[in-house]
DNA sequence: CCTACTTTGAAAAATAATTGCAAGAAAATT
DNA sequence: AATTTTCTTGCAATTATTTTTCAAAGTAGG
């Protein structure tokens, strides 16, 4: 998906919740589209927007943030190491293609991989506890393959 | 599993790591122990701590829980509310058998399930990307039963 | 352009977790 | 049992992250 309709679909997204429009934020959300793939903390955004000569301040970065998660745009995400992340959310929520995340214990990295396998459990769940699911989170914890390599 | 053999084990694994078995170490997992099922953060435990009188200071809560976890008696837990939890492990891991939790946006509420079909998943990444698993944290998010009942 | 409302930056405050260090306790050694 | 060594604890101070406050600036609709 190419910037200017992912930036559309801000301006539509915030406007129809009546959400201002402003540089800040579709630089934070232009960050996020020029490293797609990434999971980036608030510091990592402010920096990015440091290089870019942005002068955005880092309470700004936290705000911006958690509006782009409330309108959908991003997706938080923790891994346990002490601070919040984010990422695009997947496109494609109609079809429910959620990517799930390996974790390394030892070096921290974070890798991707692709899976449809949960909605039957997700159906089940439904079934048995009349709980109603609109998300769902799933990390491996383990070591990459790399940091098998070294003792 | 009761309160005596829990207590058990925990001497067999600090011992078997080379750490004491301490006053402290046993408040803080007899807390765990009285209250199974429940998710707690180091301040709960702390609190607890205090309604018996005892006079643990919270770094040493934080050090015990890090510590037992290390050890696999405890697991650390993640909903995103911005403070670690921390739950006795599932007793059989020999059996894989896995709970994971769904977490009500609304109420913050968190309840848990029971669930092996994780386990195909698994070996399947092992295989593709030669990942080596050592855990796996499943989470849902949605509306639990009573918050569904109101506006 | 004006007005009403929202957003921003900068600093301060709040929250969670970690660390340094002296004092205390446990196990190992005499 | 006393001594030594090593580990653990409590307290306070520190760090790290996120949130809040508030005056100033910006945004969108008339």
């Amino acid at each position: 998906m190419d910037i200017s309709s992912r930036l559309d679909e801000l301006q539509t997204q915030l406007r129809d919740r009546n959400f201002k429009i402003t540089p800040a934020r579709k630089e934070v959300l232009a960050v996020f589209l020029e490293h797609t793939g990434r999971h980036l903390s608030a510091e990592d955004v402010h920096d990015f927007l440091r290089e870019k000569q942005s002068n955005i301040g880092l309470a700004t970065v936290y705000r911006s943030l958690e509006l782009l998660r409330e309108v959908g745009i991003l997706t938080r995400l923790e891994f346990g190491d002490g601070r919040s992340r984010y990422e695009l959310s997947s496109q494609d929520s109609a079809s429910h293609h959620h990517h799930h995340h390996l974790v390394c214990l030892k070096c921290r990295k974070v890798f991707e991989f692709g899976d449809d396998l949960l909605e039957p459990l997700e159906a089940d769940i439904v079934q048995k506890s009349g709980f109603k699911i609109v998300n769902h989170d799933l990390k491996f914890y383990g070591y990459c393959w790399e940091c098998q390599q070294k003792p």
